[in-house]
DNA sequence: GGTTGACCTGGAGTGCACTCCGGGTGGGAT
DNA sequence: ATCCCACCCGGAGTGCACTCCAGGTCAACC
């Protein structure tokens, strides 16, 4: 069991965050202890390990809520799942075969300021 | 001299983004004909380029604007100006990196999925 | 047993980057 | 001449993802 400040710690989400993740069911109902206070489970911060991976490959909340519910739903969802990651993967993709290509004209503006002078 | 709706058609900026643009002053202001409407000179379509580059690899806009008072201030702004395009390809390099490696964490969870059904 | 600090709640506020609205003007095809 | 559509303006509204706030509870260390 973690508490907050340990879940803080370890997944770098701000404790704010993970009141509004729980809020809006991206979270589970986290466990409390007697005081009410936040005790998350190894599953818990394992999951939100997924939603980092996520969050930061740009996948609308929206989308990981979805996701979120196939997951709670069981393991006759995989298939949905692995439809869900394989159409997020492709945009992922897409985005760093468009950040590079942006790149390189970053590279050239680069050079030619460089030519310039 | 261009239209805004040949600039929208060229540059994929909806006219209110134009519009805000100019407002904010990350387009100079824009040359206009006898009845005020907007006119686009082929510098402004290229700068346009540039912008459309720097959004797209996530500048925010005030870095932006920076960027074009640099632009505007005079030939002698390009050191600055090639400092300004290198902190923003170690960003966009960084950006490119990071996907990569989640893109394998979604890799890895797809596999996974495979393997248990 | 007092103080500090981590935690709780619902709800309001923030920042960014647009996007839409209402009311009005002008120009070009029929 | 008339109609429509592109365009003008200032300003209000939107959507997303948080982030902050006020007022309160507990627990643990000195």
């Amino acid at each position: 069991m973690y508490t907050p400040a340990e879940v803080v710690e370890e997944t770098g989400f701000s404790i704010d965050t993970l009141r509004y993740y729980e809020k809006i069911g991206l979270l589970e109902r986290i466990g409390r202890n007697a005081a009410g206070q936040r005790r998350f489970s190894q599953e818990d911060v394992g999951w939100l390990g997924m939603v980092r991976c996520l969050r930061d490959t740009g996948m609308p909340i929206a989308t990981m809520l979805r996701f979120a519910e196939l997951v709670r739903a069981g393991d006759h969802t995989i298939p949905d799942r692995i439809k869900l990651l394989e159409e997020h993967d492709r945009q992922v993709q897409a985005q760093i075969d468009n950040l590079a290509e942006r790149q390189r004209y970053i590279h050239h503006k680069i050079s030619y300021y460089r030519s310039v002078l």
